[in-house]
DNA sequence: TAACAAAGTGTTATAATATAACATTTATTA
DNA sequence: TAATAAATGTTATATTATAACACTTTGTTA
């Protein structure tokens, strides 16, 4: 059994609001939602976010510079990342298909790269925008 | 025939920079660059980039924030786009797999949203930084 | 061609995102 | 307990991106 990360105080209170929040948090609005709890500057801020994302308790959406708390319990450490973006609610769901993940993990570029990670991004309307 | 795209001159001056460049560029660098051109503000080239970007000649790479110039020639119009990343070199390559696109393009998420667009960065070492 | 609309430009200012650097404190481990 | 590593607090600054407004050029159509 892996030991369950124990996190530092600023990354716990960094996590909690945004596993609490509804949609992708950006690093500003973090920031001024802890304040009160004697979080001053963005580096405490941005400093949780590296670890936590290292950890893969978060991952960050790239087109959107923002975050959200990984909700897959056999999310491959942030290796395999893909997300369905709403363009109109900006709803976020992490996708979780075990063909998608494999059939990208195994992709080989002709270029003789071989990959070690990847994010995707994908672009539309949820139901209830649609 | 689709009538071949006339740019601006901003636009034109832009392009001309990013495809000259061996990798993506970044806007300020851009703007460092064009200002013996009489272009002195990033609104002058953040504009120039947008437009670019809805043509398709150019593409954002989004875990970078730069541009690169798109070198494919069915490329469809930024609706289905991916790239390989070394994160040594930080050298990219826009890839251009028609099954891969295929696959991705066809990919339905169960939560009933139809996507429209996706971007995918792979990310490892290149042959050379391998 | 004159009138209008649409697209592009130039400019100043400012917002939003992210990192550098350094001093100090807390936790871990040898 | 001494040494080391990880985390924190703080100030300053770098980087990326957009707002707003006045003006010009280009395209369209009456
Ligand atoms: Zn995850
Ligand atoms: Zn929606
Ligand atoms: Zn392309
Ligand atoms: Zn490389």
């Amino acid at each position: 059994m892996t030991q369950a990360q124990i996190l530092s105080r600023n990354q716990q209170i960094v996590l909690d609001i945004i596993e609490k929040a509804k949609g992708p948090l950006k690093a500003y609005s973090i920031l001024f939602n802890v304040q009160k709890k004697g979080i001053n500057a963005p580096q405490q801020i941005y400093r949780a976010l590296d670890k936590l994302i290292e950890m893969g308790k978060i991952h960050k959406i790239e087109s959107k510079n923002a975050f959200v708390a990984c909700r897959i319990s056999d999310c491959e450490i942030s290796n395999a990342t893909a997300f369905s973006i709403c363009e109109s609610c900006e709803k976020v769901d992490e996708i979780s298909d075990a063909k998608l993940s494999k059939y990208l993990s195994s992709f080989n570029h002709k270029k003789g790269m071989k990959f070690k990670r990847f994010n995707l991004e994908f672009f539309g309307l949820c139901k209830k925008c649609k």
